[in-house]
DNA sequence: TTGAAAGCGCTAACAT
DNA sequence: ATGTTAGCGCTTTCAA
């Protein structure tokens, strides 16, 4: 069969070692800068290598050094349209420290609580270690890779103090954005949430209480629904708070609030003239709209980026952080005005 | 150290080799299924490795074979909100696929003709082949895989037989919708398409010619604009075709209609009662518009398997496919009735 | 400061 | 039908 490259064969360290007279270890150790080694030849071998354009064998190194220099990014197969840009940001920003630390990114999919694919990525031993973009409440793969004694990091936060985790601030984001609707004229506001399953929902919540409390404004229960996980929940929601006349509508999240925001459109509500209407996190898709959405923005390319530098330290030798909050900010825009 | 999966250490094939009393080469005949081997001692082997859950070091295996078994997927670090369902559905597909035949999917990113990241994949050699999701007309990181010599195909068209290629049939598709629209009812189409140096766009224009052709309309040239690639120009394209009182306005790819739409919105003008509206592809983007927009319905997430199946194909001893074309589908909605 | 040799876990001639 | 022996391209003791 014919060479596959089509360049002739890769040069190999003992190809470098031969034509500068030299040992395979010198080369190596001129590479990586371990060992003790002469000034001179460190830069004989550094210039001759750069010269002729010799890269390493990573997966040759690797092997040697059980690693693969790889890490596995789980992201879920049944996004729908308004999560994805969160997901494709956040891989982005992985692949960018990743490829700045020369480790690279292997994808894989969870659909439905599925683990078969992460496992078998697992198994085959292709990674050092996996970032999960999403977790929920009981997460069967947090579990898995707990037990299993990969190294792991999640964007998101969950209830275990020996997880790596980055995330932002949830329970004081919603704290600061539900202060400042209710001091820049909102009588009230009402509280969309997704399932309380998930603990960002729960954090969100928790920061919403705490402001109608901090501004010692009695909170009306009947203007929070939580778990609207379908249309229908989130139509017949709407319809209830714009009965109790509501200034605001906060949503918990961009899913909800496109619904929120559908279901406004059909019945000819407009923003924010008859209702304002905010939400988490600032995506694409709501800043896009018309009129854009007052959210809290989060920078969710440098979330990943985080991720991914705190999973490659933890499989480095280096300290890593457990717990990394990233920064987020209010955006306010035209439909709260 | 620590042992860093706290499980101990992985079993070998020379400790499978052992504890049944055979070699190494048994053992990876057993396993692999090439050279002759004794049904029995197959049988064995197979039931010990299953009891004991052994499996193979893919790494080392692929060091002795010159082989990765990942595929690198190349996605631009550009895209904007809509057109990043594309690329998330080739991801999916070609993740399945993959996984299917035990390679993994590595993604890396190219931004505005930066090559360095892909290069660096290379250079690593981190993959066998690799796939890229989006091709221009004269697309530097084609010409570099292929001076490269790396096996890859592109999602897309090039003019270059060479190259593995998998797309659907522009210049038909485009053809029968603009014939759909031309037999019912529609006098006069417009066509607004974006920068011609993208074959797609080329092909689309193609059939749509040859649709008017075909009909033996004559096509008025005013009702063409092509390289419509920023908003500005969409605007003005519309506010033109208006005048010129189209029937349709058909857009070449789902990004110019969704500028299209805003303008139309803007405009205080409805679709399709003031004009209807027709657009590639059906995206969820264009499915869950008010009103749902008429467009060619292309299974995305199909063309990424195809396209990792044609790869892997490549990368092994089989024969590949050099063009394969993935069906299309006319989706008549609202907006053109 | 440098080198020799063994080994990472597998495959692939080449025997037997 | 099975085993022996070299590698794949690197790192890493251990010597010199």
């Amino acid at each position: 069969m014919a060479d596959k490259t089509g360049q002739g064969k890769n040069k190999t360290i003992s190809d470098v070692a031969n034509e500068l007279g030299l040992s395979k270890t010198t080369i190596s150790r001129a590479i990586s800068g371990k060992g003790r080694i002469g000034e001179s030849t460190r830069k004989r071998v550094l210039d001759y290598i750069q010269k002729y354009n010799y890269k390493p064998n990573v997966i040759a190194k690797g092997l040697a050094q059980s690693k693969t220099y790889n890490i596995g990014v789980v992201i879920p197969d049944d996004s729908n349209l308004v999560e994805l840009p969160f997901f494709h940001s956040c891989l982005m920003g992985i692949c960018e420290t990743a490829a700045g630390l020369d480790y690279d990114v292997i994808v894989t999919t969870v659909s439905e609580g599925d683990l078969s694919l992460i496992q078998r990525l697992i198994d085959n031993r292709k990674v050092d270690g996996v970032i999960l973009t999403r977790t929920l409440f009981h997460d069967s793969a947090v579990q898995y890779l707990k037990t299993a004694g990969i190294p792991f990091v999640v964007i998101g936060s969950v209830e275990d103090d020996e997880i790596i985790q980055v995330d932002s601030d949830h329970v004081s984001a919603c704290f600061e954005m539900t202060s400042i609707l209710l001091m820049s004229g909102c009588k009230s506001v009402a509280f969309l949430s997704g399932n309380q399953d998930h603990i960002v929902n729960q954090k969100r919540y928790e920061g919403f209480v705490k402001a109608y409390k901090d501004k010692k404004t009695t909170l009306d229960k009947s203007l929070v629904y939580l778990g609207m996980n379908s249309k229908g929940l989130v139509q017949r929601a709407v319809d209830a708070v714009l009965k109790r006349n509501v200034d605001c509508i906060l949503c918990s999240d961009d899913n909800i609030c496109s619904m929120v925001l559908a279901k406004l459109n059909e019945d000819g509500i407009i923003v924010p003239n008859d209702v304002k209407v905010a939400s988490f996190y600032n995506s694409a898709y709501l800043a896009n709209y018309n009129p854009p959405i007052t959210a809290v923005h989060i920078d969710v390319k440098n979330l990943g980026a985080m991720a991914g530098k705190r999973l490659i330290d933890a499989v480095s030798e280096n300290e890593t952080i457990m717990k990394t909050q990233v920064a987020y900010e209010l955006f306010l825009k035209k439909s709260t005005m």
